[in-house]
DNA sequence: GTGTGGAAATTTTTT
DNA sequence: ATTTCCACAC
């Protein structure tokens, strides 16, 4: 392979370099990918390595596929044999191997978020822990930071010190962690943590992988974490090993990630080469200025620019509409121009990012409205459908005998067993130690049931069973069972057909898993495959509209990119200050970065009026589209009477934004101070007083416009 | 005790 | 869009 036509000198250096490990510092949109891609062919075609003795860790599942297609069309087939995965695949791969000499049994389940909530509301139920106290979420949160940080639930418990709401935390996260290993179950966390664990303590668990492994690649290295950065440490001990990462990508951080990881990699590994990739091969010129005004208002960063030979372009667009309706309007409308005016473009050439997955809402409606073909990535997986988890609810029963699943699908479709009667069969199980669907069958005569209700359960139980010593092929056993349980007929009855096409896709599924691995496909290796596996990446060729969250859009391009939502405290996020400070800011800003890449030709900003629900107040245009400068910036839309140019910094107090304190020519836009009901802003303006709207609880006041209680803060 | 229909509430980001 | 809660029917 000749890599003197496909790569710049520096990119050359970077996928050839082998006499030591390797840091490429590589910022958005020069090739980072693609070095990472053809060091694989390379070291398969020109070294003549083993593709066996591969690795290359990715991100997301996204991005891993991304980076197999691209490989295997740069070599064929011959290139499968290298190991291109999540780190979340990778230990689910070991733990499938090793995971008896941790006490659990090798068909262990994994939870997902869905499967997390639902223990948790069973567990607060048990130990009478009120909802409100704190939501699930929080308790999520509370749970996972401990467990990746190594707080044991003993430890929580110290720390908890008198606080009865703290104890309570602590006991509830016993209780999960309980709960899991005794169910053989566990979460993502876990899946990190295990092998962890296991690898600590079985040196020759670890010598096996490590032999296995001599060249790793870790992309978006920015991103990395504690657990990952030790994890990989075991898997590379043998290795040479290449990371490739961009500080300035860090968006992450919420999950642990730290991006003194990648700047201290030297440390930690001997004899290390630096590369910086700084010639951006994507953008054009206005919209890298852009991106770089913006990123450099982060304090907390290395200096670098990215620079670019590529032809100015068009200049940046920002619209802000009177709704969220209009900008979706203003979306659809400019793409239909687009597509008109140019007939080589196509609806693929197009994305449209956001924040936060509920943000696509009214922009899906557009899309439908209008016959725009689109797809959207992420939120609504296809493996959390409801009627999809159930189903996969009746295998994980039969797999694990799984509470969980149980609790799930036993009234549906409802077979007359409500509150009351699950009560009874959960109250036997522990008293005869075992799982409810294991009581139900050994012991359904003991619990006190009525005739009716036994029945219609030995049905149920019949059903299982039958599966269970089925002989036939996995997709014909999933298939019988969903029409023993009376599911199929469920649906059909509602007329639920779209439901239905879905438990036919998941049938497709199981299908071509037991066709692709026809040696071992088992139920619970299905299983705990699908479990990690959450974007719909089937059959992903076909021309449509792309719309994902930022995060999903890292290291994807696209011609024409629409950034929506960029209303403040929606983007940057509220919460993301509220909890990180300045350093929330910076990472959201870091997140605008990396929307505002993605694009190569044009870039689209947009944000609407109204009133946030979120924020409690109305909706301003986000700091962000100030922050990219005036240049090559046309502002287009609804004058947002809440000016954009005034938001308010977290960083400054109070003082520093009071400004002219004798004001006479008051303006619809205006932000002002008020000494009992905080900032608000001027929404109308009579004679002598204003509309001026607060925020909660204060709402919208008319005020006298020349009172002392009442100051303009400075733009 | 269970089923049902309608109103109300809820949404950061990923594995 | 889906879940949760509640009142009321069977």
């Amino acid at each position: 392979m000749n890599l003197d036509n496909v790569l710049n000198e520096k990119q050359k250096e970077a996928a050839t370099y082998l006499d030591s490990h390797l840091r490429i510092i590589a910022g958005a949109g020069s090739g980072k990918t693609r070095v990472v891609t053809y060091r694989i062919a390379y070291l398969i075609e020109n070294i003549g390595v083993n593709p066996r003795n591969i690795l290359a860790i990715t991100f997301t599942n996204k991005a891993a596929n991304e980076m197999k297609s691209r490989v295997e069309k740069l070599l064929g087939s011959e290139a499968l044999g290298a190991t291109i995965c999540t780190i979340h695949s990778l230990c689910v791969r070991v733990l499938r191997q090793h995971i008896s000499l941790l006490g659990y049994a090798h068909n262990f389940v994994i939870m997902d978020e869905e499967d997390m909530k639902s223990l948790l509301k069973k567990l607060y139920k048990e130990h009478q822990v009120d909802m409100k106290q704190f939501s699930i979420k929080s308790m999520m949160n509370y749970i996972s930071s401990y467990k990746t940080a190594f707080v044991t639930p003993e430890k929580a418990m110290k720390l908890a010190g008198d606080f009865p709401g703290e104890k309570q935390k602590a006991l509830i996260y016993g209780a999960y962690e309980h709960y899991n290993k005794e169910h053989n179950m566990l979460d993502f966390d876990d899946l990190l943590i295990k092998t962890l664990e296991l690898f600590r303590d079985n040196p020759q668990v670890v010598k096996k992988w490590s032999r296995r492994y001599q060249y790793v690649h870790v992309d978006e290295f920015q991103d990395v974490g504690e657990i990952e950065y030790e994890l990989i440490h075991y898997f590379a001990q043998d290795s040479t090993v290449c990371v490739v990462g961009d500080p300035d990508q860090t968006i992450y951080s919420f999950r642990g990630s730290d991006v003194n990881y990648i700047m201290n990699f030297d440390k930690d590994y001997k004899n290390v080469k630096t590369i910086i990739l700084d010639q951006n091969y994507r953008s054009t010129k206005n919209i890298l200025d852009i991106s770089n005004n913006l990123i450099r208002k982060n304090k907390n960063r290395l200096e670098k620019d990215l620079f670019s030979n590529l032809e100015d372009g068009p200049h940046i667009i920002h619209f802000s509409g009177r709704s969220e309706e209009a900008e979706a309007e203003f979306i659809g409308d400019e793409i239909e121009q687009a597509m008109n005016k140019d007939g080589n473009l196509q609806y693929s050439d197009f994305a449209i990012l956001y924040r936060a997955n509920y943000l696509s809402r009214p922009i899906e409606q557009m899309m439908i409205r209008k016959k725009i073909p689109y797809r959207i990535f992420g939120g609504l997986k296809f493996f959390n459908r409801k009627e999809v988890k159930d189903a996969l609810s009746y295998l994980r029963l039969l797999v694990n005998n799984d509470d969980l699943s149980f609790e799930r699908i036993i009234n549906v479709p409802s077979r007359g067993i409500g509150a009351k009667t699950l009560e009874k069969i959960q109250l036997a199980a522990i008293n005869h130690q075992l799982s409810d669907y294991e009581t139900l069958c050994f012991y359904s005569d003991e619990i006190g049931l009525s005739a009716k209700v036994k029945k219609s359960l030995k049905l149920f139980v019949s059903a299982l069973e039958k599966a269970r010593v089925s002989s036939k092929p996995l997709e014909d056993v999933y298939d019988e069972l969903m029409k023993d349980v009376g599911y199929y007929d469920m649906l059909k009855h509602d007329q639920e057909d779209s439901r239905m096409d879905n438990l036919m896709e998941l049938k497709n599924s199981i299908a071509s898993y037991v066709k692709e691995n026809p040696e071992n496909a088992t139920l619970e290796s299905y299983l705990q495959d699908i479990a990690l596996y959450t974007t719909q990446d089937e059959g992903t060729t076909g021309d449509y509209v792309s719309m994902m969250s930022i995060h999903m859009a890292k290291g994807l391009e696209f011609k024409n990119v629409f950034v929506a939502g960029l209303s403040e405290n929606i983007f940057p996020s509220i919460r993301s200050i509220e909890e990180g400070g300045d350093d929330g800011l910076e990472e959201e800003r870091r997140l605008a970065y990396v929307a505002f890449t993605r694009a190569k030709q044009k870039l689209y900003l947009t944000d609407s009026q109204g009133f946030s629900f979120v924020s409690h107040s109305p909706k301003m245009t986000s700091r962000f589209v100030d922050e990219i400068g005036n240049n090559h910036v046309e502002h287009v839309g609804a004058k947002n009477p809440f000016k954009t140019s005034t938001y308010i910094h977290t960083n400054e107090s109070i003082e520093e934004m009071i400004g002219d304190n004798h004001v006479d020519e008051w303006k619809v836009g205006d932000l002002v101070m008020h000494d009992t009901f905080g900032k608000g802003v001027v929404v109308n303006v009579h004679d002598k007083t204003l509309d001026i709207a607060f925020s909660v609880p204060y709402g919208l006041k008319t005020l006298m416009a020349g009172h002392k209680a009442l100051k303009r803060l400075m733009n």
